[in-house]
DNA sequence: AATTGTCAATACGCTACCGTATGGTTGTAG
DNA sequence: CTACAACCATACGGTAGCGTATTGACAATT
């Protein structure tokens, strides 16, 4: 039984809004995952009641979209609109990867999204950003030259070793890397999958 | 000494053994992941109330215990004990690839068993699974002359491509292959992974 | 035929959550 | 100072699950 205590009373403004309760509900995904975001806890978090949620959002359903909207926005700023400006394509995935491998509550929460895939609120948006992401990659890897076959491999198997880091890392004992490793099989990870 | 007794699998019984709960179990798990495999749904699809599950076992973790035990036991076999007669490094890696990759139901259970990694009867079983595919993978990687270090990273993205080609091509329309594209993923990611 | 062991049904109490209805409080604009 | 909108509390009814207690059904054994 996680005796699931709240979070530094972050401001003290005496009313909440909407806002306030999508940057709460990312908190509790970022700590405990997509089915840990339920309406009575979050209240009890913020240290309201029910009655105040349902003023914002007509529903849990409502407020996880508004929440994921949120996180979908800051994420594509975070990583992708800053390596659009670099030019020389390996030099782009390389800090693509990299810049990746950085943003680590951004991908806490996507991971937990990956686990929850099969939820109505959350496919569509997994599935938006994962094509986005995939056809970054296969660009990426057309503009090194590759046939569009290749690419497409290509892009699928560095995509998949994404999640797949993601997934194992943040909860396997087997995985835990220490900041040097990391980094270590970062670079690896980009030697072999970026081509010569 | 006992005569040997025949194990017989019987199909249409009336009345239910601890076995057939494990079996419906890993079913739903396979259909729905591991929050699906509840008592009362359980025993809806069996045809009997859980008056009778709880004969057979102390609590629903206890069953998910048995049941995950069973899965462990029988994936064991079906890849790893299979390939450990090839001795040549290069092409016993290949084989694991291959192999692997058509192992379809006990993969969609370990799939489901990736997401719910924060629960305490998996947590300890993917734990005990992982470090001993990746072990396998180490060992492999070594055995084709890799340094430790080098072995173990490449380890390491090799078992993410794992994890993560599960994960999305399962749920994903944008990783949907035919199985055409899929044999010609494997082959990409072997020849990718496996170093000449 | 009676007894025992095995499996199952029913009924119950408990927890945790969703969503509604209704009325109360408070900040602020007029 | 008042009115109204914005926000919140309380109480309620509903669902879905876990686990317990008790009794029933039936087959095998004695």
């Amino acid at each position: 039984m996680p005796a699931v205590q709240a979070l530094p009373p972050k401001s003290d403004k005496s009313r909440l809004s909407s806002s306030d309760w999508e940057l709460a509900a990312l908190d509790l995904l970022a700590e405990q995952g997509v089915a840990a975001v339920a309406v009575e806890p979050l209240a009890r978090r913020l240290g309201v009641t029910k009655g105040s949620f349902y003023w914002h959002f007509p529903s849990r359903e409502a407020l996880l979209k508004s929440a994921l909207e949120q996180w979908e926005k800051q994420d594509q700023e975070a990583v992708f609109d800053q390596i659009e400006a670099i030019v020389d394509p390996r030099e782009r995935l390389h800090a693509l990867f990299r810049r990746t491998s950085r943003e680590i509550r951004s991908h806490v929460i996507y991971s937990h999204l990956l686990k929850a895939m099969d939820h109505v609120v959350v496919q569509p948006l997994i599935e938006r950003v994962s094509t986005r992401r995939i056809n970054y990659l296969l660009t990426g890897y057309r503009a090194l030259g590759m046939s569009r076959r290749d690419a497409m491999q290509r892009a699928r198997l560095a995509y998949a070793a994404y999640v797949g880091i993601l997934q194992t890392m943040l909860q396997l004992k087997t995985m835990r890397m220490n900041h040097e490793e990391y980094e270590s099989y970062v670079e690896h990870v980009a030697d072999t999958l970026i081509p010569a």
